[in-house]
RNA sequence: GGACGGUUAGUUCAGUUGGUUAGAACGCCACGUUGACAUCGUGGAGGUCGUUGGUUCGAGUCCAAUACCGUCCACCA
């Protein structure tokens, strides 16, 4: 038998999370195997990215997970969340490359691409541990056992037969486009990677001469630009076709707009049409007159390097900005690379990968492009052909990753077409197959695929899925045409597995091929199989493996099949897919969300989901998302330490509203004195800090120096979840009230003619909240879950049921069937709650076995052994009895009203009142019913209840609806209080009288609102008339 | 420029199809350790629901406008 002294007030979370997961792991419970007569719930993980370190973001998105997995396991489903980890290409081989450097002083050219890719792999091995221990400790009970990675061989070989099957069917092809090239990392990167950043810059107005001027011609035409050294690249200027059009247009967007526009727009826009009609006015003749230059075929010098270019007419340069001339480099600006398309222009790429301009900057090679811009500008100043320059704020585009400017680059790339299968994806949510929820996040998901850009996939790196494409250059026609039967008469050529394609060159005039030393194309050959012998041969042809590897997305698009082991037909796949739910954050909608839904499609023929969840994001006090640059971010492994795991799971699941993100304010804790300190924006980024209450400093991640690095480590915690910690705690001592109180229990029928009241209003709250969690966790609505469960615990059980069992429990002859109820109502808490706080119920499950293993309502029956795989909750409807909820309700409100003349009285705790209660006799019986209560809760004694009372004097009054209170207060009085509260509540009932009134004589509501609503506020004036009067006589008999 | 979300107590958030004088938690104030729990209990103070207008018998809730905060997308020679 328990007693006090065995089951410590609190709960040792630290010990018995690692004992309990492990005794789950043991068990297998996590576990799921196909199984034809259950029917499977399935969840794959998004995987994190295996260099990265658990942040607060995951471990919201993971207990929402395990949180889903849990209830669905206890509803009976075989349920399966399938975890891993994400290579992320360009993410991790910049952290091996940094470590490189720093460490070994070395780049990754030092080591060889084989050498490299084995460092990141032991280097993935070490962090992969990590990262998925710390899922561990927060209770996911992820099967483990099949545990998977994006690069591992079973990923690859879905990713390769994925690639070869676009390849076949022409959905894979390779171009030359303008990527977005990081000089620091030698690599591209796609545009979700690169991030725009405000700076200040300039801008320079530059002067290009026109080559033999006619009369009437300006001699120089003047283009603007923030980036003076990429004219070394220009192989144009452009003005527009039609200028006086197109100002007329703009003219009349922005008059459209002024008609619907508001007061406050208004002046701009009436200043933008000011400055439009200016420009005509001024300007339009000599925009006219460079029209005319164009299609006449004038050429300019280009300053420096003194080349001839066209001017151009192109509908691109806008008439109503700048000069109306713009300079064109194809090769290293998005726009400029448009019309160069369109007009056949050369494209003259002046960089090398590293950034330094090349030998088509002719004097400027080997210049880095800062010195090249200081140099281009002091050179074109010197030669007079520098306008003028003016500052202007500039948006930078930056890498994510290296931080460093971007580049504008023109490479070869390999693309996904993006057409169909974006179509595909689009039908299937909107045809309702698919459904994201909240609804309104369908939205983004639609416009982006709505755009069907072809998918970039290729990156210059070195780890990851190598592009399984062999490739050789033919010269001629002829040359390819032999080329091509040659690869198809090698051993082992079977179109089966291999596919090979023809990649033209854009030079089409072989003169000019010639001439440029240019090839007549490529041949492209795939294979799908890693084993293939096919590729020795290739290669004994001369065929080069393409050196680039896939996008981390082409992977991750695969997750949901390629886990389940596609492309084989295994059990697996068959079974759990498609999977059900998928839970990630919006930002990933496009990137990821929608590529798994068109692979899925592709590849398996069926949707890889049926649902979406976005959940919000974790803001911090200031209303900034959480990161470890900014400095403000939390560890969830520092709030486990502190709080306990559960803690920080209820606190996530209470965190997640439909609506919005949500703002959680930080601290740092003291490790010295435990004070905590409130993180500010300067704090925040300190290598140490100082603690205001006892002096004493603290390191925080920022620490570098040795010195530093030395003091103890300042967590970053919020107190937001104490509120968790100290729920579970309460769960915890309840369960101990539990245990010290069964003693001697023994299992029995329940005979439903012999429940209290209370018996009677608990088995309805359980069957309603029963009910209500059930639904809400189908709806994912979360925060209402969490809030239910806290509410229903805390008030409900413990503070009401507990309480008034308490009584019973104590006398012999009700003992056995309160510790029957008892033991009931604690076995479906536990359940309700086991799948936000696994842990702590889980151990208090344990020792309920040992105590009451044989339980429940109305006839008792073994419980399970353990809680993880134990039966969901059955809301018992029939239980449900709204009458008992509202007599339940005035009990309630009775003892509040003593408890607060207790208080206002300044009577102490336990010094007993009396009190008789005025009322009908059906409500005489509930109080009777319930009157040891009020003596236990309240220390107040019931004198009698009924319509003819005897009104004790000196008496506080209680006007309460249905009953009239009177304490007496005989030799307590402080006339003074109850005077003053007497006049509170007549205050409160005139305002609510005279409202009430005014309401119910209003001909228009009394003749238009319905009859209940009617109703109802008649009621609700005839009571509190009743009250009313209660309250005035009490006031003069206090006089 | 486009799309979306938010604005309710000192703080963080709820608030169902419009219907009593708007709720919770934390914090704050007062009182209290008799055997589950001071990580607790009891009571209390605290809000003209961003602003303006409209619909309605009735608006935190619906509509329109407006201000501010935030997120995503596009674009800026």
């Amino acid at each position: 038998m328990s007693t006090i002294a065995e089951i410590p007030n609190r709960f040792d979370f630290e010990t018995a999370q690692t004992r309990i997961y492990q005794q789950w792991r043991e068990k297998g419970y996590f576990h799921a195997v196909p199984d034809p007569k259950r029917k499977p719930y399935t969840i794959v993980i998004p995987p994190p990215n295996v260099t990265g370190a658990l942040h607060l973001g995951h471990a919201l998105n993971n207990t929402l997970q395990d949180v889903l997995i849990r209830f669905k396991r206890m509803q009976g489903y075989n349920a399966l969340w399938m975890p891993g980890t994400d290579h992320a290409g360009i993410a991790t081989q910049a952290v091996v490359e940094k470590r490189l450097r720093e460490n070994e002083n070395k780049t990754r050219h030092d080591l060889g691409r084989e050498e490299l890719v084995r460092r990141i792999w032991s280097w993935k091995d070490e962090y992969e541990k990590r990262i998925l221990g710390q899922l561990q400790r927060l209770g996911a009970s992820c099967d483990w056992e099949r545990t998977r990675f994006t690069l591992d061989d079973q990923c690859a070989r879905a990713v390769r037969y994925t690639f070869f099957d676009l390849f076949q069917k022409n959905l894979i092809y390779r171009g030359k486009r303008l990527v977005n090239w990081d000089t620091f990392l030698q690599t591209a990167v796609s545009d979700d990677e690169v991030n725009t950043e405000t700076i200040k810059g300039q801008f320079w107005h530059l002067k290009y001469p026109v080559i033999d001027p006619q009369p009437g011609e300006p001699e120089f035409v003047i283009v603007a630009t923030t980036r003076p050294e990429t004219m070394l690249g220009d192989t144009a200027v452009a003005v527009h076709p039609d200028p006086a059009t197109a100002l007329h247009k703009v003219e009349q967007d922005l008059q459209d707009r002024l008609a619907k526009a508001t007061a406050s727009e208004r002046s701009a826009l009436e200043a933008q049409l000011e400055a439009i009609r200016q420009r005509r006015s001024t300007h339009l003749e000599s925009l006219q007159l460079l029209a005319l230059m164009a299609r006449n075929g004038r050429r300019l010098l280009l300053p420096l390097l003194n080349r001839e270019i066209p001017l151009i007419a192109d509908t691109w340069p806008k008439p109503e900005l700048g000069s109306g001339c713009v300079k064109i480099t194809p090769a290293h600006d998005p726009n400029d690379y448009e019309v160069g398309k369109r007009c056949k222009l050369p494209m003259i790429n002046i960089l090398n990968s590293d950034g330094t301009l090349n030998a088509e900057a002719g004097p400027y090679a080997g210049f880095s492009l800062k010195q090249a811009r200081q140099k281009v500008v002091a050179d074109l100043e010197a030669q007079g052909l520098l306008d003028r320059v003016e500052d202007k704020e500039i948006e930078l585009p930056v890498s994510d990753r290296s931080k460093t400017p971007i580049e504008p680059f023109l490479a070869d790339q390999w693309f996904v077409k993006m057409e169909t299968l974006a179509q595909s994806a689009m039908n299937a949510v909107s045809d309702g197959r698919v459904s994201i929820l909240p609804k309104r996040y369908e939205r983004s998901y639609l416009d982006w695929l709505g755009e069907k850009r072809d998918w970039p996939v290729s990156r210059q790196l070195w780890w990851g899925h190598q592009i399984p494409v062999w490739s050789l250059a033919a010269l001629t026609d002829t040359e390819a045409e032999e080329l091509l039967a040659n690869v198809r008469s090698l051993p082992g050529f079977d179109e089966a597995k291999v596919a090979v394609q023809l990649e033209l060159n854009d030079e089409t005039d072989p003169e000019k091929r010639t001439r440029l030393n240019l090839p007549y194309g490529h041949l492209h050959v795939a294979i799908r199989d890693e084993a293939d012998k096919f590729a020795a041969s290739l290669e004994s042809l001369g065929f080069e493996r393409q050196p680039d590897v896939l996008d981390t997305w082409f992977s991750s698009a695969l997750w949901p099949h390629s886990t389940l082991g596609w492309p084989e037909k295994t059990a697996e796949l068959n079974y759990f897919y498609p999977t059900n739910t998928l839970v990630t954050s919006r930002d990933i909608i496009t990137l990821w969300v929608a590529r798994m839904v068109l692979m899925g499609l592709n590849n398996v023929g069926q949707i890889p989901f049926d649902q979406v969840f976005i959940h919000p994001k974790i803001l911090d006090g200031f209303g900034e998302t959480m990161s470890k640059s900014k400095g403000n971010g939390i560890d969830p492994l520092d709030v486990i330490d502190k709080f306990g795991a559960d803690a920080l799971r209820f606190s996530m699941v209470h965190l997640t509203t439909e609506t919005q993100d949500v703002r959680m304010p930080v601290q740092f804790e003291c490790p010295n004195c435990a004070a905590s300190i409130e993180q500010t924006k300067k704090n925040r980024i300190l290598p140490r800090v100082e603690c205001p209450s006892c002096k004493k400093p603290f390191s925080t991640q920022w620490a570098s120096t040795p010195e530093d690095q030395a003091l103890p480590r300042g967590p970053v915690l919020s107190e937001r979840f104490e509120v968790a910690r100290n729920f579970s705690n309460k769960l915890w001592n309840a369960a101990r009230f539990a245990m010290i109180r069964l003693e001697g229990y023994e299992p029995g029928p329940i005979d439903f003619e012999q429940l209290t009241i209370e018996d009677r209003w608990i088995l309805s709250r359980l069957a309603t909240v029963t009910a209500e969690v059930t639904k809400r966790l189908d709806e994912f609505a979360f925060a209402e879950v969490a809030r239910l469960l806290y509410d229903f615990s805390w008030q409900d059980f413990c503070s009401f049921y507990v309480e008034m069992l308490k009584e019973r429990l104590s006398d012999e002859t009700t003992r056995p069937q309160a510790q029957r109820l008892l033991a009931f109502v604690l076995d479906q808490l536990l359940r309700l709650l086991h799948p936000i706080m696994p842990f702590v119920t889980e151990e208090i499950w344990q020792l309920l076995r040992g105590i009451a293993p044989v339980r429940g309502l109305p006839h008792p029956q073994a419980a399970e052994e353990w809680l993880i795989v134990a039966a969901w909750p059955k809301a018992e409807m029939q239980w449900q009895r709204p009458e008992i909820e509202s007599q339940f309700a005035l009990f309630q409100t009775a003892l509040g009203a003593l408890r607060e003349i207790r208080a206002k009285q300044n009577i102490p705790p336990r010094r007993e009142i009396q009190f008789v209660v005025r009322c009908q006799p059906h409500t005489a019986l509930l109080i009777e019913q319930t009157s040891i209560y009020l003596e236990s809760m309240a220390a107040a004694k019931l004198i009698a209840a009924g319509p003819n009372v005897t009104t004790p004097k000196p008496a506080a009054t209680l006007a309460l609806p249905e009953m009239e209170i009177c304490v007496d207060l005989t030799g307590l009085i402080d006339k003074a209080a109850e005077k003053q509260r007497l006049e509170k509540e007549h205050v409160r009932l005139v305002g609510l009288i005279s409202g009430t009134e005014g309401k119910l004589s209003n001909q228009a509501f009394v003749s238009k609102a319905p009859l209940d609503v009617i109703d109802k506020f008649r009621d609700q004036l005839r009571q509190s008339r009743e009250q009313l009067a209660a309250v005035e006589s009490a006031l003069a008999d206090l006089q």
